[in-house]
DNA sequence: TTGAAAGCGCTAACAT
DNA sequence: ATGTTAGCGCTTTCAA
């Protein structure tokens, strides 16, 4: 109630103060095998009386393992990534484990040194980085283990990876449209060498079958709000009567655009998104998309980390199927 | 080229290998003082082949310190937090310095365990709790320091504090709606336990002076867009030609319902938020709100904290002014 | 300039 | 059941 200490207790201090050796403290702070009840009474009377908590870093130190892991990533102001940050920080920390963030900043180059530098501070990491050479990750893996991939693959290695289907919430998507009766559809591409960008357009050009099943018309665009706003124009231009944005960024320019053009959504035009941001559900109309789940994508990674970090070798790939959510933006074509 | 080193190498094999004392190898690692060419060219050699790298932990141990420190929010899905999160993290670690974050979840009760446990594994928080009641923080603050407050002051404290002056934002708000002509204002309040709530609203009772300046009438709302949604009918009703939201979020409600119900924004009635999240700017019309800048929070609080991290007791008590953001959903009232 | 030795605070055999 | 001892891997006096 009222005895301020300063500078922290140590172990011997309270070994000393309750009349007993350091292990004996050590054994009652762990909880530890059978201490007498009247020497652990002696001990953890002590110890609040000094106010003592073992110090992590001399346990870390001592036992091998720092009860931290580190999540890596290129750009935390990507929505994608705050939430998987959120919910791998949630489940890490239900199992007594502190997360560590590391931020490239897109400095790709940067990436490989963070990594490294990162995993030497804690137990694993889970490792978001989309743009590391296949190759380099590979020869980095045995220094980085354990850990678990986010949104990439290895294959041949026994790292656990986590991915989104795009291909699948593409189809979805498509699915909807159609029965929407859409049979022209454009596509506001998103970034060249973006891998997601790849997989959503390759799933595109499957399910149309050479304009078979509907006719695809795409437009080099980008990732960015503003990048779906400029594209508005063109859009209309092609007479499609649906737009599949790269994401819901794009998608929400796109709204924008044509509202500004005096287009109505979805009565002249249907659009959808893709990732299902916390915002798109806000915008008007409300945005049908396909929700990535990244509170499992975090959860899992844990999961899988925990299972690692207990020695369980977790290999595993696993592929997310989007949910597809279906909101105001789309509607029947008239 | 070839040779791929597990189990990681120790300060000692490094000596050992390249004939030398650990001390030699300690000094040669950290570039300390002067030692023989030679011998130093020894060592990094020895280092590279076997790939070392000193332990972060054993350094921290015989170091005291840890090269790390903490941010602790009550939720990191706050759109506010996340970009306090990402410039701290840059700018600490620009400074060599990496970020453990530790999410309270919104529970109170577990947040004063959870900082004291993530501050003993680390040299210095940033602590962002607006929830602890004063007395327990002010109790804390021995076993926290060296830390930094966000959004708190501690008066009587020799704890630095960055705080968001919303006086002066709602001041500036109040201004431009008043340049445009309004005189009467709905205010849909938020959270009646906020501070930052009490701040606004006491604002702009002070500003409208008892109505000679401006006729305030105060909507009790919330926090979410779905709260200002909701309160879309309840506005018009009042017959005010100006809102002033709570925050952005609640802004886009308003926004939103107010589109539903075929009002336009901002040539029936303006609308203001506060905040401005990164989607103020994309939301149809605009949003006209007040910038709190969370990049300058999170840069100054590394500043400060690397300050104190340095024994220079960096002391001090800063109100941000958020900049005014006139966007396109406000409007002269006609 | 370099090395020997002590110590950071804890845990874990191994004895007793 | 408890204490003794030897580390965990590093830094840093203190001597030489």
């Amino acid at each position: 109630m009222s005895g301020r200490t300063r500078s922290t207790a140590t172990i011997s201090r309270v070994a000393e103060a309750a009349g007993v050796s350091r292990a004996t403290v050590s054994r009652v702070m762990n909880g530890r095998s059978t201490v007498a009840p009247e020497l652990a009474a002696r001990v953890l009377a002590a110890a609040e009386a000094l106010d003592y908590a073992p110090s992590p870093v001399a346990r870390s130190l001592a036992l091998g393992r720092t009860a931290t892991i580190a999540l890596i990533v290129p750009d935390l102001s990507n929505p994608m990534f705050q939430d998987v940050l959120r919910s791998l920080s949630l489940a890490a920390g239900e199992d007594g484990h502190r997360l560590l963030i590391a931020e490239s900043n897109e400095h790709v180059e940067d990436e490989e040194i963070l990594a490294i530098e990162a995993r030497r501070r804690c137990d694993g990491i889970v490792l978001a980085s989309p743009r590391l050479p296949t190759e380099d990750l590979r020869r980095l893996v045995p220094q980085l283990a354990p850990m678990v991939l986010i949104n990439r693959k290895l294959p041949g290695s026994d790292v656990p990876s986590l991915s989104v289907d795009h291909g699948a919430g593409i189809s979805d998507l498509v699915s909807h449209l159609l029965s929407l009766g859409h049979r022209k559809i454009v596509y506001l591409a998103g970034p060249p060498v973006a891998m997601s960008n790849v997989e959503r357009l390759t799933a595109l050009r499957r399910l149309s079958d050479n304009g078979r099943q509907f006719e695809l018309i795409q437009l080099a665009c980008g990732a960015m709000f503003d990048n779906g706003h400029a594209a508005a124009g063109e859009v209309m231009s092609t007479g499609a009567t649906a737009v599949v944005a790269y994401n819901d960024m794009v998608a929400f320019g796109a709204l924008s655009g044509l509202h500004e053009l005096g287009v109505s959504v979805p009565d002249q035009i249907s659009v959808t998104g893709f990732d299902d941001i916390p915002f798109a559900r806000f915008t008007t109309p409300p945005l049908t998309t396909a929700a990535v789940p990244t509170g499992t994508l975090g959860r899992q990674a844990w999961e899988h980390l925990r299972e690692q970090l207990q020695g369980h070798s977790s290999t595993q790939e696993t592929d997310f199927r989007p949910r597809l959510l279906v909101r105001g933006s789309t509607g029947r074509t008239t």
